[in-house]
DNA sequence: CATAATAGTTAATTAAATAAATTTATAAAG
DNA sequence: CTTTATAAATTTATTTAATTAACTATTATG
């Protein structure tokens, strides 16, 4: 009863074949209708019309006319990347990471906005508003081509109404985010979880090209992931899909910040790696890192130990290395699980990937159950900093780039 | 450039009512062509139609005339569930299962195949052949009325092309299952990994009824589960989705099957509760064990714990507690990664569910780190033995429910 | 028994794809 | 140069199948 029934109609048919011709043109473009006639089997008509249709809209232009083989020259179709902008924001722990890009993806403008110690939701909010007038409003962009505002937020997200369950570092609940940018600005606004929009942001501007079924795993303070199955972000029955931080694999692994024992983010988090070091050089072991944090053990943290292993400090180099294998596990549990085609890294810790990849790779390799499940492709974030952000633009972009 | 478009047309619309219309009768029927506008939003004249098509195909059939509600009474359609048989067989490791069901999935028929010692593929493909021949032909239903066979069948299973790429319980490679026996009964063929056919005569005619998002797992021999996402199964990029044995849940652990150390199998399938058992009582612990197999230790094996443990056993009802919080942590795991609506248990060892559910749940309790997590719901298997059997037939239904 | 309401059908209309024919443009052959 | 073949795109006519509107059939209710 409860299950909602698309229903063929013609409205449904043009839509379809509008986002076909729409996407097909932004993918593979630049295209001429006789070229998209052939690909999606539609009639010269049917492709001229929506075409007509989406040149109007100003959503596509003509550009130059291709070469010709053997007959008239075709007209090239693109889509017209610039008439719209989109502004995607990542709402980190200490910072926002706001982009503004274009219809391609490609970065216009970007910002780094400064969130207040212990900020309340109101302060979230506004730090949000100012950010998107100012970028808005600076007079590099015509402000009447913003369309729409994406928003990746650590934490649990309410995406069906944009709210911020609960965000961890800030220790707060329910920021209403949606429904107040949507106020202020008038566009579409769209919140996701980071995890999620790294994935998304990679998957169709990184290094997820044309894998359908993706996860893009976030590895910082904690581990998250987004997966994506059929090029679609999933998010299970409670949003919980690609909680990978808390996946057991160690039954009599160290304690977690959830309370149980052996949780992945226990043994390959920032902060494990960080105590694994200072532990292990509590007990005398020698390391280039003692002298960056001048003997102050309490200092060291992830991002001390990439910068000692950069240096080439052997002790951080085969923490880096156990940390990978670590995750390897992880990931080989998540391909015997999903099996996704492809896995990319990314987040804080993933800097360090140079240092990472050999344990993730070893351990894949030997704890993989099949060739197959072997020759799961680990790839590192293309996007690196900015996935985050450009994936929360991609939350519009799928919205444009599907129907009207 | 490889990617599938499907493109809108007429066919497409019509198909898609056509389904739609299909599919509302065969879980809501019987239904009033009325009711079925009013539920769809087609309107009255599309149903109609429709509807003609489908009782010309004789899919669908008027019953009695329903009451009235204050004007003329509806004509209540249905399927025309027992105008078709279909013929489901899971194959397991010493016998085939064989079930006959009509579209309701309601049993009709049914039999057991004996699979000779270490059998060939050829051996493989008679039996599968003599047993359909002898259930098409032995009089109880008419056998024109035969529309499909599908197959569940153990290891790993390319399902495009129908054949058993990998069978471990006999040792056989690439058994084509699907082209022989299109090409020996002429109807449609179905082949599909038995943990997913299990999953599916679930979803469909078991307890998982209503989930979109569904894992049914099998534990027997191994473990094995089938993911449902968005009503379809799903099998990851080399159909290892699901392989959840040999998920790591104890970097510590015993060693497994596969080489690896602290798989989910090696903790919690059946040889692990049996030798989890035999070691103990070498070690001189009591139990109705012993008696059940004459201070054979070597006898002992998943089916004689439970036995011991249905008469009263403590030591194997421990044994199964014990059992239940290890697979309760590779639930969690699956929560964390793929968070279903709900779980269920079938497979050899689920007889034993009464014993498995308490660690099972205790341990979802206590490691899930959500409310909602923690609520996923866990339910036995409904369909018992005959899931996989009755999941095979579900394939060939799916083809029948879904265009035509 | 009249009336209102529900079920279902018939006829007319409409949206949008498809098919066929035509126009436009170009390269290559003579 | 002109002709011819061919590709690109558009125009016109046709077809599919949904929708709208009008109508018939049936039944409960007052």
């Amino acid at each position: 009863m409860n299950k909602k029934y698309t229903r063929g109609s013609f409205k449904l048919m043009k839509s379809m074949n509008r986002s076909i011709i729409l996407n097909m043109i932004r993918e593979q473009g630049p295209l001429s209708r006789a070229d998209i006639a052939k690909y999606t089997r539609l009639t010269p008509p049917t492709v001229s019309n929506i075409v007509k249709e989406l040149i109007e809209a100003e959503f596509v232009i003509e550009t130059t006319q291709g070469a010709s083989k053997g007959g008239r020259k075709p007209t090239l179709l693109e889509i017209n990347a610039d008439h719209f902008y989109i502004i995607g924001i990542d709402v980190g722990r200490y910072k926002m990471n706001l982009v503004v890009t274009n219809l391609f993806g490609q970065l216009k403008d970007s910002a780094e906005l400064e969130i207040k110690e212990n900020p309340t939701s109101e302060e979230i909010i506004n730090t949000l508003q100012q950010g998107i007038h100012q970028t808005i409003e600076c007079g590099n962009l015509p402000p009447d081509k913003f369309i729409g505002i994406g928003i990746g937020m650590h934490g649990i997200v309410d995406t069906t109404n944009g709210i911020s369950l609960f965000a961890p570092s800030f220790g707060l609940h329910n920021i209403p985010i949606k429904e107040k940018l949507e106020k202020e600005f008038n566009m579409i606004v769209k919140v996701e979880n980071d995890a999620r929009t790294m994935t998304l942001g990679e998957s169709w501007f990184g290094n997820g090209n044309e894998a359908d079924n993706l996860v893009g795993v976030n590895v910082g303070h904690g581990i998250g992931a987004g997966v994506m199955i059929n090029g679609r972000l999933f998010h299970g029955e409670n949003s919980l899909a690609g909680e990978i931080g808390h996946v057991t694999i160690d039954l009599s692994g160290p304690k977690c910040t959830c309370g149980n024992y052996g949780c992945l983010q226990a043994l390959a988090g920032g902060p494990a790696i960080a105590e694994r070091a200072a532990k292990e050089l509590k007990l005398g072991k020698s390391s280039l890192i003692r002298e960056l944090v001048d003997d102050q053990l309490e200092r060291v943290d992830g991002a001390i130990v990439y910068e000692a292993a950069k240096q080439g400090d052997v002790f951080s180099i085969e923490l880096l290395h156990q940390t990978g294998r670590y995750l390897g596990v992880g990931l080989t549990n998540l391909i015997h699980t999903l099996n996704p085609k492809k896995i990319i890294i990314g987040g804080g810790v993933s800097k360090a990937g140079q240092f990472l990849m050999k344990g993730i790779e070893e351990t894949i390799m030997s704890r993989g159950l099949t060739d197959q499940g072997r020759e799961t492709l680990i790839v590192p974030s293309k996007l690196g900093e900015q996935a985050s952000a450009i994936g929360a633009c991609v939350l519009i972009l799928e919205e444009f780039f599907s129907q009207k």
